[in-house]
DNA sequence: CTTGACCCTGTAGTTGCTACAGGTGTAGAT
DNA sequence: ATCTACACCTGTAGCAACTACAGGGTCAAG
């Protein structure tokens, strides 16, 4: 398949197929005679667990080292685990952050008295000190 | 104050400090003889709130509207509002993603089984389709 | 008078793509 | 046979928001 129909196969632009390519993710196809990139069912599994990966949140690295492990099939499933786990906790963090944020920045925005800007407390809160 | 002095007194790197001069958000300060940037107290309370408004998430074009509407006083507040309002709804689509992949990614790991990479549930449903 | 900490400019790297520019190949309709 | 529209090719530059050099100059203390 030309790379066209492996990007619309997996929801993937063909800019970013050529770009997983450029930085070794995706293995480098054979070419037809017009140089054209030709695709078989395993770059399309690969590509397809690239994309899966990433819509769950982990890094191209973290992929990269998930596509590793997964060549390896005798391995046990702790690296694999482990980095899953170390994703979670980090998403977990973010949604730490991103709360508490939330809390300070609606507080903020609740001492509005939509005056002028004057006396506009949002802006007197990023004030200095 | 050096910029040293002004980058310690509000928790930014002086290679931040340039960077927002050199992107027009810091205005270029007066300089010594020896061509050393030269900031007043002026300059620390644009740098505190530019610090402040970046802690809440604001980007810096939001940032940089903000800096223009606080510096016509006579104003509505409204326009500020608007902006942080904005944010807001931005955090709480941010904190709904990430708790969905935070629930589709716990359950991913919930179904390890702890044996080899061969039946790793975590690879497999990463896998094509 | 030398050492070390600071300052200067300018450029390149980070992440994960996306968007050209400028060219070649190909498939279908005429 | 040719025209048109589209898909493909390479290579480079851009996005956010910094960060990290490289290769210098300046300054205060010992």
């Amino acid at each position: 398949m030309k790379i066209g129909e492996l990007a619309s196969a997996t929801a993937t632009k063909v800019e970013t197929v050529r770009y997983y390519e450029k930085i070794g993710l995706l293995p480098p196809p054979a070419r037809t005679f017009a140089d054209y990139r030709a695709y078989g069912t395993d770059h399309l599994a690969r590509l397809s667990f690239i994309r899966r990966a990433r819509d769950l949140g982990f890094t191209l690295e973290a992929v990269r080292e998930l596509l590793t492990l997964s060549d390896d099939k005798s391995q046990s499933c702790e690296a694999v685990d482990g980095i899953a786990q170390t994703h979670l906790a980090e998403i977990d963090r973010k949604i730490g952050d991103l709360t508490a944020l939330r809390l300070e920045l609606s507080r903020v925005i609740g001492s509005c008295s939509h005056g002028t800007v004057a006396d506009c407390k949002i802006i007197e809160t990023m004030g200095p000190r």
